[in-house]
DNA sequence: TAATTAATTAGATTATTATCTAATTGGATT
DNA sequence: AATCCAATTAGATAATAATCTAATTAATTA
């Protein structure tokens, strides 16, 4: 279902970007015509005009009736509004990213950045990757509680010596919320 | 403006007819995300990523912002939208079609069948091409007047022997139409 | 039945395009 | 001022895809 949804929107935008399957779109928009009729207009033989063609009947946009010995082919407007219309749906984009691996770029950072045991070699100062160790290290932390200062650096320090760069990225990147005299401490909702 | 709506429409299908850019737009639907981010995403390197982003900034489907030193892309959901309801327009595919030589079949069959001189060397028993032959015949009429059968197979004589093919021709396909009693013929509208 | 015709399929060639590495650019940090 | 880093550009290579000719198929007419 989500995987199917890009090839799905692939194969339709595929289908569609060639100067000569749009143009065949255009001519088939007014009326049926056979191979060998569009062949003409556009100036190509017509083994080239049938392999267009299958590509769009694969996508569903055109389809073809035979009579006696022509294949008249003529457009499928329903199949591209409905294409055009699913592309304007909510859904439909964020679906296409169902599958990507979002935890690359951290995994990926947070490797560069540790000794195999899983402490930190040191902390970057970029933000896109500071913002990557934060969001590995957070998870050592749990959702129904609170915690003190001291707590929070207990376990900051089984990743980091500095534990107070960790814990002031935690608040300036709103990932942890605390009480004003700052006594206590707690993990923000996403 | 006719020319440049296919060219249009072609950098918006190219733009994502490609799996890797169909994936950046559906991350971009989400939020924005940096060269590298996407990258890391993707499997893919960074400079293959800004080609593909390149792509489709060019159709106008993403923007950039700088932020220090990253690029941070995210999606144009307005052009995005009006590409699609553009291609749902009445209008629009029709005008694909509009500098596409409609002739060109017409005019490659009435010199296949033809003498240089003009007149036919035959008349085509397939449908399609005998269609092509009438059309052109067809132009000798005038829309504003009736003709007798005798004027009509004057004028077609000049192309062919055989006057009653053609001019049942014309009825057959309803380019002429005539008295019940066949007096007068007189050209259809298209 | 033989010959003709439109379309498709097969196979080869050419043109595009996606991708990579290496080099460059332009900000940002030390 | 020197260094670093993310992004882009340049240039090369590999993968896709468009197009052609030749052969085949299916259907029609002489």
């Amino acid at each position: 279902m989500t995987e199917n949804n890009l090839e799905e929107l692939l194969e339709f935008f595929k289908a569609l970007s060639d100067a000569n399957r749009l143009k065949i779109v255009g001519l088939l928009a007014q009326r049926e015509y056979s191979v060998e009729e569009m062949a003409a207009m556009l100036d190509l033989r017509p083994p080239t005009v049938s392999h267009h063609l299958s590509r769009l009947a694969a996508a569903g946009l055109v389809s073809a009736r035979a009579e006696s010995y022509y294949n008249l082919y003529s457009l499928e407007t329903e199949a591209l509004e409905n294409k055009a219309r699913k592309l304007l749906a909510e859904e439909t984009l964020p679906a296409v990213a169902a599958d990507i691996d979002l935890d690359a770029y951290d995994r990926r950072v947070v490797e560069n950045y540790s000794y195999p045991d899983g402490r930190l070699k040191q902390v970057p100062t970029k933000r896109k990757k500071f913002e990557a160790i934060l969001r590995y290290v957070v998870k050592a932390f749990d959702r129904d509680r609170q915690y003190t200062e001291k707590e929070i650096n207990q376990i900051l320090g089984d990743y980091y010596e500095d534990t107070a760069v960790l814990r002031r990225g935690f608040i300036d990147y709103k990932m942890m919320d605390r009480e004003v005299d700052g006594s206590l401490y707690w993990l923000v909702e996403d």
